[in-house]
RNA sequence: GCACCCGUAGCUCAGCUGGAUAGAGCGAACGCCUCCGAAGCGUUAGGUCACAAGUUCGAAUCUUGUCGGGUGCACCA
């Protein structure tokens, strides 16, 4: 309602202007006062108009403000002043604006779409780390906000389960470890199954023996490692050409590994739709289907000079040439799609993926179920599936989430389908990059790895899988756990230990989610456990207790906040006493003129695929709501009136809080 | 060398479609539980918005340049 309000004013404004001095403006700015006491909408307007009509900014606003006052519209009760220098400063009416949020049943859906997202997407070769949490929490916290905003979402996380990585772990079981097929499938069934059961746990094992092959490959004499990297290229190909026991191998390793990503990720409330397989898009030849379609629409060209000689190339979007070099030049920056040996490359393949997802392709997986949820399955590509299966791929517009060290061959892809002629599908991708999560100095010394004196100067140490260097996810969950147990066992000692326990989660991951999305796309999280173990301040914890304040007090009251609202309904339609009541009352009116600004809110933070706007958004609110706390003790209040007032206004914030907190996929807790 | 990201309070970060005294959290000092839960609230201290030019009535915000930090730029995936 608050982007209505701020429209149908500007229209307003416009045409004063038009009509008063004849002026026809650009766009008008419009932002919000630094104060509440100066108004709702401030618009500096009459300092644009300064010039043009040799006046005084003061005095232009003044003018317009007369105006406006002079002919009210109905539409948007509200009192207009001119203020500072010459801003025109507008103040809603309160008890009108109050109603109006009353009533503001969720938006209508309004876009039909059908959006992918695609985020989390892990190598499947070893245990998730801090940096996969990011990712994960980013997409799927997104996917909430594009869902409630009325679209449709699918949720893929790509498997890239015949890649180097998977290879790794592979030539690790079968060369340094020297297992057969059956003892890994032995080692499978002992380390996946019951987590009470269970020694250690297959991720984990991976993530060890990930780092120790890595090394391994550089341990030896020159000569010897370069067996071993020949090893490590002879097991990939085996992998990708399937129908082999070391494929086998890579199959049963990286299908285990996936399970316990999503058992991690459930943790955290994120599930998936598909799970799309790099193995299915070689075994059902979806490159051969796109190559044919980059070599008729021109994209791709057989380079006959220079260093690429023999490849099929594609020019690079910012090399700014044209698509095919002039007569005698090669351009040597080209990207290499099939190399001189006819294999493709990984771009390649993406691109192909991508034809899929936006259904240009002309070709689809096979499906089975892979993964039961409460309320949905997840599927698993596949070559021979089931029927019937839900048909994923063929959407309008997609995302991305990957981390922006890869946008590069992101904005490989988008090129490609921009060449193709899908200009529509290539102004519909968008690349959700975000900036890794290092680990700080101190927090590697923590953990016992040995830091170099170079590395400890540095602000923060980038984690890698080859090093087996970082913070595993689930460590770092139990730890979140444990820690948050520890407070609720000693606040809330009368508790069935079951509900102690389901609180503690709930605050944990609260704390984590909200730690994740509190930073902006753009900035490194330089990871600490002292700030992610932290409940206090601008935290996840800190929210969440703001709503179980709400809720003691109307335990307290015996009331509910859906018979505080309407009585504050009731009241406000007998005339004045609401009014009087918000007028100087400005930590009462801060509360539902933030519960306006959400859907407003919310369509900034899609269109920047910005997650945090939300985060702030509701962290600012519940300041607000302790502010507003502080201020009014609502029990005690003895004039009927006011009391009515206070209660709905602790009813809307809740309804926003749960509602905010939702969106990003934390939970609010009855107690804590 | 080229491209992208970052440089704002002691620390970690918001603010960047140009606009009114540059904000928050943590940390520091002090204060507030006979009063709806102190995982809370209040007060104070703390900033040449990396630097320099330019555009503008107005620049943390836009442009250019410089410096510092990070990340990409394979016939790897």
């Amino acid at each position: 309602m608050y982007l209505e309000a701020q429209q149908h004013l500007l229209a307003r404004v416009r045409e004063l202007i038009q009509t008063k001095y004849s002026v026809e403006l650009g766009p008008i700015a419009i932002e919000q006062p630094p104060d509440l006491k100066l108004g709702d909408f401030a618009l500096p307007v009459a300092f644009e108009l300064a010039r043009k009509l040799r006046k005084a900014p003061k005095i232009i606003a003044a003018e317009l403000a007369a105006a406006l006052t002079a002919s009210p519209d109905p539409q948007l009760p509200a009192t207009f002043e001119s203020a500072g220098a010459g801003y025109l400063n507008v103040r809603l009416d309160r008890a009108a604006t109050a109603i109006a949020i009353l009533n503001a049943e969720g938006r209508p859906p309004s876009a039909k779409d059908h959006v992918l997202v695609e985020h989390t997407s892990i190598n499947p070769n070893k245990a998730a780390h801090v940096g996969h949490l990011r990712n994960a929490i980013l997409g799927d916290t997104f996917v909430r906000l594009l869902r409630a905003n009325g679209q449709k979402v699918d949720i893929q996380n790509y498997i890239d389960n015949t890649g180097v990585q998977v290879a790794d772990v592979v030539v690790g079981f079968l060369h340094l470890e020297g297992k057969t097929l059956r003892q890994i499938r032995e080692i499978i069934a002992a380390s996946t199954g019951d987590p009470d059961q269970r020694e250690l746990r297959f991720d984990y094992i991976c993530w060890e023996l990930y780092a120790r092959v890595s090394q391994w490959y550089e341990a030896s004499s020159e000569e010897e490692n370069k067996q071993r990297k020949a090893l490590r290229y002879a097991t990939l190909h085996e992998i990708e050409a399937g129908n082999n026991e070391t494929a086998d191998v890579a199959e049963l390793i990286s299908t285990a590994v996936v399970k316990m990503h999503l058992d991690t990720m459930l943790r955290l409330g994120i599930e998936y739709d598909f799970l799309p397989r790099e193995s299915e898009i070689l075994r059902l030849k979806f490159w051969d289907v796109a190559f044919d379609q980059l070599k008729q629409s021109g994209v791709l060209y057989l380079e006959t000079e220079g260093k690429n000689k023999g490849c099929w190339v594609m020019t690079r979007p910012e090399s700014g040439k044209a698509a095919k070099t002039t007569e005698g030049e090669t351009d040597e920056d080209a990207k290499v799609i099939v190399r001189s040996n006819g294999t493709v490359t990984y771009v390649g393949k993406d691109i192909a993926y991508h034809l899929w997802k936006f259904g240009l392709l002309g070709r689809d997986f096979a499906y089975r179920p892979f993964y039961a949820y409460d309320n949905h399955v997840c599927w698993i590509s596949t070559t021979d599936g089931v029927e019937p299966h839900p048909h994923f791929g063929g959407a309008q517009a997609i995302y991305n989430v990957i981390d922006s060290r890869q946008s590069d061959p992101q904005a490989n892809v988008i090129q490609a389908l921009r060449g193709m002629g899908h200009t529509a599908e290539a102004d519909r991708y968008t690349h959700f990059s975000y900036e890794m999560v290092a680990l700080t100095p101190r927090c590697a010394l923590e953990l016992g790895y040995t830091v170099s004196e170079e590395d400890q100067a540095r602000p923060y140490i980038e984690v890698s899988g080859r090093k087996g260097f970082g913070v595993k996810a689930d460590d770092l969950i139990d730890k979140l756990i444990a820690a948050t147990r520890k407070e609720t066992d000693q606040r809330q000692p009368d508790r069935p230990e079951a509900e102690r326990q389901q609180i503690a989660e709930q605050i944990a991951i609260g704390a984590l989610r909200y730690f994740m999305l509190k930073f902006t796309r753009g900035t490194v999280i330089a990871f600490d456990f002292k700030d992610a173990l932290s409940f206090e301040g601008e935290t996840g914890p800190y929210i969440q207790y703001a709503i179980v304040r709400i809720r003691n007090i109307f335990r307290k009251a015996e009331t509910t906040p859906e018979a505080a609202l309407a009585a504050f309904a009731a009241l406000t339609s007998l005339a004045g006493t609401d009014q009087v009541m918000l007028k100087e009352m400005d930590e009462i009116w801060a509360i539902w003129l933030r519960a306006a600004k959400r859907s407003f809110t919310l369509d900034q933070a899609i269109q920047t695929s910005e997650p945090a706007f939300i985060a702030r958004h509701v962290f600012q609110l519940s300041q607000e709501f302790n502010n507003f706390y502080h201020r009014h003790h609502i029990l005690t209040e003895e004039d009927p009136a006011r009391k009515t007032l206070l209660l709905a206004t602790a009813a809307i914030a809740l309804r926003e809080l749960i509602t905010l907190l939702g969106w990003l996929g934390i939970e609010s807790p009855e107690a804590m």
